[in-house]
DNA sequence: CTGTTAGCGCGTTCAG
DNA sequence: CTGAACGCGCTAACAG
């Protein structure tokens, strides 16, 4: 079916040797030659073989995606752009989705690796096991670190992006502030969690009681929100450490008839193309998710491209946007 | 670095025959000489090198998909639901992101030919040449089909589905009803304007100035509402053909201050996660996006396990979800 | 059951 | 500048 370089060569009376060297760019050949290897070669339709190359040159120009769920928008932001840096390169990707689990994200790994992926970008399933990403494969971790894994990463400033919120909750005069936040095995999770508690601890307002830590999907965000909001002794504002979480959250504020930002007040973690068209626009901790993707992409062409030395951890900022789901200012 | 069947079968104390036997899992293989490549193996951390298996097996695991853009959630969606699919029989996704321009899509399916994909599955860019796509490799258009293109093909009943949205408004009394769509270079905008139009034009309510045909952006769709809200003469309830022209409605009616559904009727194509989140919840047509994926899925497989016969083309239902933005029934 | 011998399609010496 | 010859890692006959 398909056609060869061979079948190019003997088409243009040359040799295999000369019509591969035009076709595949390299060495030596006279300008005769080259045209009509050329010219068998279009007529011909021919397609280069990829796998054939890659086994000889020991580089498929493929990389690897392992994200938890493409369909979470944080995951196809951070995938589109990946996508740009490194197809601009010559690259294609490689998606695999390992839902949070680590079994699934050792069989993810197992795939990628045996079709010999130049590298790959890998968001950390919670509980990951650090054996499964050894070995000599570049890898650069994105959103996430795992812990006792020497590899690249590159995250946002989790803790400091948390902190901005709660303080910014603080100053609207709220005490009693809620966090719901899935597992904190995620470390950006932990992270964040860890932002919150810091900046209440210091104000004497930390309540353990407020702290809702549940499971990654947007049900389970639903159900803890629903358990922190259902008490009497609720609290006046919320802080969600994921946007599953805000989704949650905002569910579970409806159902509950509590008005924001009048009956409670909220500020997310990542922000979306929705957060302003929903009623009051979100106040969040924006997070520049294409950007990672792009960050992500150029530390790994570039351990792809030989840099040694020390893994590299790069932060990058959030912001804090403030709409209308806190109330205006006092 | 990589540890090869030969090593392993050098370390068993085999030939490199039997050793892969026994990897590969095909032939006999005495249970002696089996425990010993397998230990080995493990020993050693061989993996298997898909690449090499390629080029003698011609199969390389793997399926394309190209999409416009997979940051927009109906892709995404798509992705999730043939990932899905194809993983569960060993395939890994190799995307790609054509922008819906075809110049890109050319060059994307050329590099997933390169690559040599079982197959792939493709969102056609608007004005896609089908000569592109022509080759051995099985194919399966979703979302739309390229005239001229004999490939299976995987759609919603788009006419359908832009009818029932277009009843329902007629139903509720309206009769100056606008449509803001993308190009219909698109088959499935295409189809969902010719829906609009059936209906209305039965009625005696066809008014081509409602009619805004633009971009795929949501930017350009902001624009195109901008331009339909703006006149005193504007319509009082509009069917948006997409989830990105239902954004760039929903942002030019809160700049008019246009509140919905009072001042406007909105029935958009396509649910999303935030539809129920905004204030009134969204009515829509919904399709089975995730589904869309799958169904494609199988039919690439099922071109791949060697069925053959003409092209098939499936159709799957829309349905129309009645929320808050049309308000209540008279 | 096992080892030997051929390729898969292409890049890469190394003589001409 | 060009062709012959070899090998990447693995599957696939085919004798033993």
């Amino acid at each position: 079916m398909a056609v060869t370089v061979k079948d190019v060569a003997r088409a243009a009376g040359v040799s295999q040797a000369t019509a591969a060297r035009v076709l595949g760019d390299y060495g030596y050949a006279s300008e005769g030659a080259r045209r009509r290897v050329e010219s068998s070669a279009r007529r011909l339709g021919y397609t280069p073989n990829h796998v054939a190359r890659a086994l000889v040159s020991r580089a498929t120009e493929t990389v690897g995606l392992v994200v938890g769920d493409i369909d979470n928008p944080f995951f196809a932001a951070v995938a589109r752009g990946l996508s740009d840096v490194v197809e601009r390169r010559g690259y294609t990707l490689l998606l695999a989705n390992a839902d949070e689990d680590p079994d699934r994200e050792r069989r993810a790994l197992r795939a990628l690796r045996s079709k010999r992926v130049d590298g790959m970008v890998v968001v950390p399933a919670p509980r990951a096991d650090p054996a499964s990403f050894a070995d000599g494969t570049p890898l650069v971790q994105l959103d996430r670190a795992v812990r006792g894994l020497a590899a690249d990463a590159v995250m946002v400033h989790n803790a400091a992006g948390a902190a901005s919120a709660v303080e910014h909750l603080l100053g609207l005069g709220h005490t009693r502030i809620g966090i719901v936040s899935d597992a904190p095995q995620i470390s950006s999770s932990s992270e964040r969690i860890a932002g919150y508690r810091r900046v209440l601890r210091a104000h004497g307002l930390l309540d353990e009681s407020l702290v809702s830590i549940g499971g990654s999907s947007r049900e389970e965000a639903h159900r803890a929100a629903l358990g922190l909001l259902e008490r009497p002794d609720r609290p006046t504002a919320v802080f969600t450490a994921n946007n599953f979480m805000t989704h949650g959250v905002l569910l579970a504020a409806r159902e509950l008839r509590l008005r924001i930002p009048r009956d409670l007040a909220l500020v997310g973690f990542d922000d979306l193309d929705w957060t302003m068209l929903v009623d009051p626009p979100l106040t969040v901790v924006s997070q520049p998710v294409t950007e990672l993707g792009r960050v992500a992409g150029e530390r790994l062409l570039a351990r792809i491209d030989g840099e040694t030395g020390p893994p590299r951890r790069v932060r990058l900022d959030t912001r804090l946007i403030v709409r209308g789901s806190c109330g205006a200012m006092l």
